[in-house]
RNA sequence: GCCUACAUAGCUCAGUCGGUAGAGCACUUCCUUGGUAAGGAAGAGGUCACCAGUUCGAGUCUGGUUGUAGGCUCCA
């Protein structure tokens, strides 16, 4: 016998060698028919697994992410066959489960599978899963020797020097080979696995892009194929529409339409802000200066270029040099005009700053600095340059060169965690403001590639880490990720994309402030080191514009729209009428303007409509004799005739971000569940 | 940086077999003076990304460069 505990706490007796399916089989039919794998004591396993005496067994069913995840497993070997028998010359390499799907990295060196294939693919995957075979696991107890390690060489030519290094691998480390096989086709796999391939009715090839082998650019290319599968079609067609949805939100391509900004080819990763993207960069960073002046910082401005010899006493140049820019000069030959001599090196070589902080520090040191003005915090919007790989840069997401919302905090170690929950309270509310919730935090600890002793890593990690616990946030930790010269508080945010960006970060330094000299004088009289914090809410604005635009799909809520009303007479008759309702609106501080083109009226609302803009007033003969507008609003349609004074009132209570309208958020932070 | 693909009017794209370039939108002008998502007409707009090569002839074929996209890597 078997006795297992079950996620209501209650327990059962099953025969010995019982597997979750016959578990599954005791406790209801409906359970049957949609269990997918089981968690046996944590570990998710096969249905037909024999249950170990005294476990706790939960039931995975279709409703679970994890046992999606499985789904997903299964599909890539269902893909793998597919392919197999499409292409018999392809060499199958890996097959892991990802975010959204799963993928296979194939070696094919002879042909380029392209998404015209997919439909082949498809078909065959289709066929497959009709079939309905079972995922068989079997262990080749006597390693190389075993028969299922035979069969599964064979399945791709006999001569697949991936898994056998792989194999390699795994029988050094000891470990046992396991196969699945599902019809003719094996595969070296850990499991689980579904229980049949009728389950992978609902799959979905997405894209194809090229990988390296161990992702390793010196290894041989690989072809990696990404799919998609889900348990109901329902739950697949919705994926799917979420995928073209994303597409037209991409903030590229919003960008262009709406006129915010642009890139040049004689500008690689430099955005061209057009007028109303400026508008919004500038809403960005007034409604931070707002935020930094509740918040008791000062704003200060460091310069773009700084001496090589500064990034040397930074630790910037050792650690990130790559990432630099720096000065050369162009010199005409003296005796040769025509001539002109590249890349001369100042005697003096300069450096455009990829950070602000070593310029803050410089800053720090134009005068003494007593402990009674800590903490002392020093905000700018500073424009940084990092190079990135060209194959790097996408959109404002990753550019190089953008405005960090940055500052750095100068305080006593003992004020440190005073500082963090401050922030971590203060991010919430930036994010709030802009409806961004799904956020997480990680906590990144020393990496291999840094400066300082143990003990201030030690001492640092600690602050960071009680900080955290008493405002008692969830957080991730992430080992060996934090700056090179300090640990810190990342903050990600999800956009629709299902992509997660950072953007807040908080990281706590011990070390520049030596290698600047920093002092302080203490309440004894004597000098001391100050520990310095940098931190960003937005991290970079043009990026988190980026985010924003997504989120939003372009329909910026009013307090951030560029163009927040659009006046719209009927005929060219009430242009002065629409001015003056113009010049009203835009004197009470709306971002305003007339379209007093000859165009008719339901162009004009077309065209208004198309670039989101949250307001349109229509006047014509009757809004000019009664003095009113009529007002037609982008997320309800047409409002009807309001008076100018009615309308300015409403615009009024929308002038503001959510956070500072609503009080209790910033006591309820939205990180804090 | 690596792999693959792409680059034609301001934008989105067509351009067959190699024979000096086309549409829609946008723009300009004119007509229309209008009531809640496209009124009509005319006009202007091109070094076919750039540099070489093949060819009598290149938007089209070949090579290189740059940029862009997707992915890898990097960064964080």
């Amino acid at each position: 016998m078997v006795s297992v505990k079950l996620p209501d706490g209650s327990q059962r007796d099953l025969p010995s060698g019982a597997t979750a399916s016959d578990l599954a089989t005791s406790i209801s039919k409906a359970l049957v028919k949609n269990a997918v794998a089981a968690k046996v004591n944590g570990e998710i396993v096969d249905l037909f697994r024999p249950i170990p005496e005294a476990a706790e067994v939960a039931i995975l069913t279709k409703k679970d992410d994890e046992a999606l995840e499985v789904l997903r497993h299964s599909a890539a070997h269902l893909m793998a066959d597919a392919i197999l028998r499409i292409f018999p010359k392809a060499q199958l390499t890996i097959g892991p489960v990802v975010d959204d799907g799963f993928y296979y990295d194939i070696y094919l060196p002879d042909y380029r599978i392209s998404p015209e294939d997919f439909v082949k693919i498809e078909e065959e995957m289709q066929r497959i899963a009709k079939e309905g075979h079972a995922f068989v696991r079997t262990e080749a107890d006597d390693g190389l020797a075993d028969e299922a390690y035979h069969r599964y060489k064979q399945i791709d030519g006999g001569n697949n020097q991936f898994k056998q290094e792989i194999v390699d691998d795994l029988l050094a480390r000891g470990a046992t080979l396991s196969f699945y096989q599902h019809g003719d086709f094996i595969d070296l796999c850990r499991g689980p696995h579904v229980p049949s391939t009728s389950f992978l009715k609902n799959v979905k090839l997405t894209s194809v892009a090229g990988s390296y082998w161990r992702a390793d650019a010196s290894r041989e290319q690989l072809q990696r194929v990404y799919g998609t599968a889900f348990f109901s079609k329902q739950d697949l067609q919705e994926h799917l529409r979420l995928l073209e949805e994303a597409k037209k939100r991409d903030h590229r391509l919003l960008g262009e339409q709406l006129e915010l900004f642009f890139f040049s080819e004689d500008a690689p990763g430099f955005p061209f802000f057009l007028p109303k993207g400026t508008t919004l960069f500038t809403i960005l960073s007034d409604y931070m200066r707002g935020q930094l002046r509740l918040r008791n910082y000062h704003e200060v401005k460091a310069p773009l270029i700084l001496s090589e010899n500064l990034w040397h006493t930074s630790g910037h140049y050792e650690n990130y040099l790559e990432n630099m820019f720096f000065t050369k000069m162009k010199l005409r030959d003296e005796k040769l005009p025509d001539e002109i001599h590249d890349n001369v090196e100042e005697e003096r070589p300069m450096a455009v700053k990829p950070m602000n902080c070593p310029g803050h520090c410089i800053l720090f040191k134009s005068k003494l600095h007593s402990h009674n003005e800590f903490p002392l915090r020093y905000a700018e919007m500073g424009l940084v340059h990092r190079r990135e790989l060209s194959g790097a840069r996408h959109g404002l997401f990753r550019v190089q060169a953008f405005t960090q919302d940055d500052a750095h905090h100068f305080c006593t170690p003992e004020q440190v965690e005073g500082e963090i929950g401050m922030l971590i309270d203060f991010f919430a509310e930036v994010y709030g403001a802009f409806g961004l919730t799904d956020v997480r935090i990680e906590l990144s600890t020393r990496p291999e590639k840094s400066i300082g002793s143990d003990d201030m890593w030690t001492k640092a990690e600690r602050a960071l880490t009680s900080a955290l616990e008493a405002k008692k946030v969830n957080y991730v930790l992430n080992k060996g990720d934090g700056a090179f010269y300090g640990p810190k508080i990342d903050f990600h945010i999800r956009d629709v994309l299902k992509r997660s960006w950072q953007c807040g970060t908080i990281q706590l330094d011990f070390s520049m402030p030596e290698r600047f000299e920093l002092r302080y004088v203490g309440p004894d009289g004597d000098r001391h080191i100050p520990v310095m914090l940098h931190r960003a809410a937005f991290g970079s604005l043009e990026r988190f514009l980026g985010i924003i635009i997504e989120h939003t799909a372009g329909r910026f809520p009013f307090w951030l729209a560029p163009v927040q009303v659009q006046v719209l007479p009927v005929s060219e008759k009430y242009n002065d009428y629409a001015s003056k309702v113009t010049q009203r609106l835009v004197t009470a501080g709306f971002r305003t303007e007339a379209n007093l083109r000859g165009d008719r009226i339901g162009y004009k609302i077309r065209q208004g409509s198309l670039h989101k803009i949250p307001y349109l007033l229509v006047v014509g003969e009757k809004e000019a004799g009664a003095k009113e507008v009529n007002v037609r609003s982008r997320e309800t349609g047409e409002l009807g005739a309001f008076s100018v004074p009615a309308f300015l009132e409403r615009i009024e209570a929308e002038k503001l971000p959510p956070t500072l309208v609503t009080e209790e958020r910033s006591s309820s932070s939205s990180l804090s569940t």
